[in-house]
DNA sequence: GCAATAGGGGATAAATTTATCCCTATCTGA
DNA sequence: TCAGATAGGGATAAATTTATCCCCTATTGC
């Protein structure tokens, strides 16, 4: 695993989320983990975009942070089970709010990074 | 600037809040602005660790995001000041829940991220 | 003339995060 | 016997994000 060579500051409040929630599918993964897909195929067939590998990383870091817990059961094919910790579970609201406000303002989101995304493109051909 | 080359996925809204949100300082530049401080050298000072440069970036990609408008005074030496939009505004609930959130556990995360940073440490003092 | 102030930005390096590719293991069913 | 399902991890490449360094503007005050 890759090693920090900078220590992360823990100032304030938001420095310490960041660390716990900052990883590109965490938040998605504790949604999908908190609605009932437990296993890793069905978070991976909830999560397409994401690779096998990443969301094994990310959910390690979930884990080792305490927000979930893997229950590996000993059978074969294996089979494991993430599941929200108590701890994890106190987050679901404050996601729930993350996903209500992006749900209310889908149009306009979609359309003021298009447009972001897409001034960026133009550049690129004025230059060329 | 840099260019993406991988268009981003904007298919649910988490991915759509990412786009906007996902981005060091840029919850704490919404915060801090909704608290009043508008001019990028107040900003600075309220978040040391992050350089100038990242925070001019940071506050560039928000405002073509419509979540915040910069005015600028055509005064010598300059004067701007960023102010939150009315879209930016609607933010603010969701990222209290955040801060109320980790001010709450503050501890017990501080706990688990230290206790991480540190096993890392530990595997490459046992390498060694 | 020179420093200080306030705000910006290019170029490049370093850090970090994600993606890719490939390999392991075991049983089931065709 | 071989593919498929299920879970995992090492090595490495690519993408992306942050950090550093240095330079520019124009005016005020000493």
């Amino acid at each position: 695993m890759y090693k920090r060579k900078i220590i992360p500051n823990l100032n304030c409040g938001l420095d310490l989320i960041g660390e716990v929630l900052y990883g590109k599918w965490k938040i998605r993964l504790i949604w999908f983990i908190n609605e009932g897909y437990k296993r890793p195929s069905e978070l991976q067939r909830k999560i397409p975009d994401a690779s096998r590998r990443v969301l094994n990383i990310q959910l390690k870091e979930l884990e080792e942070h305490e927000l979930v817990t893997k229950k590996i059961y000993p059978v074969v094919p294996p089979k494991v089970e993430y599941s929200l910790t108590g701890f994890g579970k106190t987050l679901i609201p404050v996601i729930a709010a993350l996903g209500q406000w992006s749900d209310e303002h889908e149009d306009r989101l979609r359309d003021v990074i298009l447009r972001q995304v897409m001034s960026s493109d133009l550049d690129d051909t004025l230059i060329s």
